[in-house]
DNA sequence: AGCGTACTATACAGGTCAGTACATTAACGC
DNA sequence: GCGTTAATGTACTGACCTGTATAGTACGCT
């Protein structure tokens, strides 16, 4: 509704998707819904994204992007103890309330076929996430990256599902401290 | 289509529904599917259950029910080690090629509205497992098997999305690998 | 033979879905 | 002022959705 001075109008419609996506599901998001949240005719969105698979295809890279730009912030400023750090931020990521779960899991959920483009996306999303823990897990010294940063990540992806389930749970906090045991068992 | 002689038509239906639900989502199949693939007219199907979410919430009852009595075979089959047996049984059950992840969790994240009775009964069903395991834990002595269940549903759950996204990526390994290291920190 | 039950087939209601067509209005550079 | 461009509102297509209505068929029981 409001005149997109400042941001484009193609953000302003991808912003107002991904938060329904995330607070009501992508297929129960239609695109009817979208463009009236956005106060915008429904060509107009046409215009920007060529279909809704686009916009959702958008919408998980986006998150991509925030999550892993947050990370990257948090590891920057903080050489050393990287693999504490990055468990830090992401448990602080998942505890904030608006925290809707993370997106890729969720598409992976609605989309569950192989040949969908949004199951593709979302796969691929999960495995960098994984490889952004073992590169850290790797500067740690930890012996076999990979398989702690696959066994950090099982506890990342369950904290998220049990934290959006029960909130205040005390998931993140159980989490953390596995992590750190599993943490210290690798080194 | 055949006749169903030795099961009911209402356990024929819940199988199909059960079936479909499982491999392309509860959202993406439509009741003219399960209609069609039961080789059933539509009017049956809702002589015997009253709505879709109905269906949708016995689905959820039943795979519960198969997850349950199978961890209580083996579980009694084994009296000692508790624990281990339980990790054993659930990790089996997610490697199993047929396992199209826990359908609490999908349906959790298919109907994300908490006012909704199939998001409701899919956390009920995420808290039941965790009960069985505080159970398996405390018998086996650990101290806080509160804490230790839940952390070991992260992995587990995790482990479940995991295996999923990426068959044979070895997350399942990984998982009883880290599951061991939780329990011996925890005893 | 006659009745009741279980099931089937077909059609429909009322709604939502993604995506398109078209005609109109508002804004801005020249 | 004029032409271009961006965005609008409304209506529509064709498909699919859950759920219901109706009429007909197959079969067993008494």
């Amino acid at each position: 509704m409001a005149n997109q001075a400042t941001t484009s109008m193609r953000d302003h419609i991808l912003e107002v998707a991904s938060d329904l996506f995330a607070t009501r599901g992508i297929n129960a998001t239609g695109v009817d819904t979208i463009v009236a949240q956005a106060g915008i005719a429904k060509m107009t969105l046409y215009k920007y994204f060529k279909s809704k698979e686009q916009l959702i295809v958008e919408y998980l890279q986006k998150h991509d992007d925030n999550l892993r730009q947050g990370l990257f912030d948090r590891l920057d400023a903080n050489k050393d103890n990287q693999l504490n750090t990055l468990i830090n931020a992401v448990m602080e990521w998942i505890a904030d309330p608006e925290f809707k779960g993370f997106s890729f899991i969720n598409a992976f959920v609605e989309f569950p076929q192989a040949e969908s483009a949004v199951n593709q996306v979302s796969v691929e999303f999960a495995q960098a996430l994984r490889n952004t823990i073992a590169k850290s897990a790797a500067s740690s010294g930890v012996k076999k990256p990979e398989i702690l940063a696959m066994q950090l990540s099982l506890l990342i992806e369950g904290a998220a599902m049990a934290e959006q389930m029960q909130r205040g749970s005390g998931a993140i906090d159980h989490a953390r401290a596995a992590a750190k045991v599993l943490i210290s068992a690798a080194l």
